[in-house]
DNA sequence: ATTTAAACCGACCGCTGGGTCGGTCATTAT
DNA sequence: ATAATGACCGACCCAGCGGTCGGTTTAAAT
């Protein structure tokens, strides 16, 4: 095979694995060796490519992370006239049980800072602005319903994004408890009476 | 002073100080020369009280988590006839800003409960026993409030409660984005708008 | 006064895990 | 053909941290 293209297909190995293992164990309980192993590559490989475990952690966070944030939660914001559907409808896709272990990847997010908060400053600073970019695009697309109709006149759109995304972010949690289809339809149903009480008097169901 | 009194004494400064820590820096990232050397005692003087960090850890959470738990957002609810003005009240209080650096206790274990889970199925077992005990009053309470009218009947108390549950401890990952004051007011207002939606439309705001 | 044992000290152990480095093999450039 | 460079190996280093243990002080028991 080509040099480069065999570095690229060990980098990419590594970062899938090194997603996998993280959002399984955390980024501190997660240790290198077990990843290499498990690729049966050595730490010799890992340091030619990476010039650190946290360079490696932010390298996936914004290569793999970023994107699947984005192509899930907020490009489908665009998709629809009326803002509280088009949430409704990302969220949704967003919680559908996937086949193996592909991962939930808006909660990684959270559970991402929870971890590294106070800590590992420059991480948080990487996820934080993700989280931001979900959020000021969520905002957005709020006010422009609230302008078409789409929303009560009088709703705090900066509110109502925060609280649809600590409710998003905080389900995990919960639903460590529970059984995840059922949490999942329960949360989608009472996030369709929240979203109820944000629609302008006439319409509301 | 007398021997048992300086043992509960010296208990007393580890806990404390260890729940500090804890809060601040996670389970994983807390270590116990830290907190011995602010308090000036030896690693004898832990292990002679403790068996481990794990030990010490868990004797935390259930002597201290749980009771702030339980006097801020459990028993506060059964203070008043209607679950969901209760439920508004005891968030609303256990939002306040601490004077100094007290904690708010309510967050930690969803952020424990991140960090552990997996891993430690021990601890988490202790973490996840509190969260229920909120849960489950919380779900008797709506039901409670439903046969007395507070709530629409067909209104479902188990989604509720998982819903406000969820939506608080994902608040706090959003605040470290946030000025927390702002933050608390309009998760509170965000709150209310979902709390009306669940009322009998007769007594709908 | 003497013994006992609890409270505490702090040097030490050993494992874990991130990071280093000199070397090997394969590919590519000359 | 040969040199040069990139991909990779794996033994080794070392700091951090949970946990141990023999010893010392001090309060309680006899």
């Amino acid at each position: 095979m080509e040099k480069h293209l065999k570095s690229k297909v060990t980098i990419n190995r590594l970062c899938y694995k090194g997603l996998d293992v993280f959002a399984q164990k955390g980024y501190h309980n997660t240790n290198l060796n077990d990843i290499l192993r498990e690729l049966c590559l050595s730490k010799g490989a890992f340091y030619h490519h990476f010039k650190s475990k946290e360079d490696f952690f932010v390298y996936i966070v914004q290569n793999l992370v970023a994107q699947k944030i984005y192509a899930l939660l907020v490009e489908p914001l665009s998709a629809q006239e009326d803002p509280l559907s088009a949430i409704m409808e990302s969220l949704d896709k967003a919680l559908e049980p996937r086949k193996s272990n592909e991962l939930i990847y808006g909660f990684m997010l959270g559970d991402f800072l929870t971890e590294l908060d106070g800590k590992q400053e420059q991480i948080s600073a990487y996820l934080k602005d993700i989280l931001q970019m979900w959020e000021v695009n969520m905002i957005g697309m709020l006010k422009k319903g609230k302008l078409d109709g789409h929303l009560a006149r009088h709703i705090d759109c900066e509110g109502v994004a925060a609280y649809i995304i600590s409710s998003y972010l905080g389900m995990r949690t919960m639903m460590m408890n529970h059984n995840p289809k059922q949490a999942k339809y329960q949360y989608l149903q009472q996030l369709r009476h929240y979203f109820n009480s944000l629609r302008p008097s006439a319409i509301r169901a």
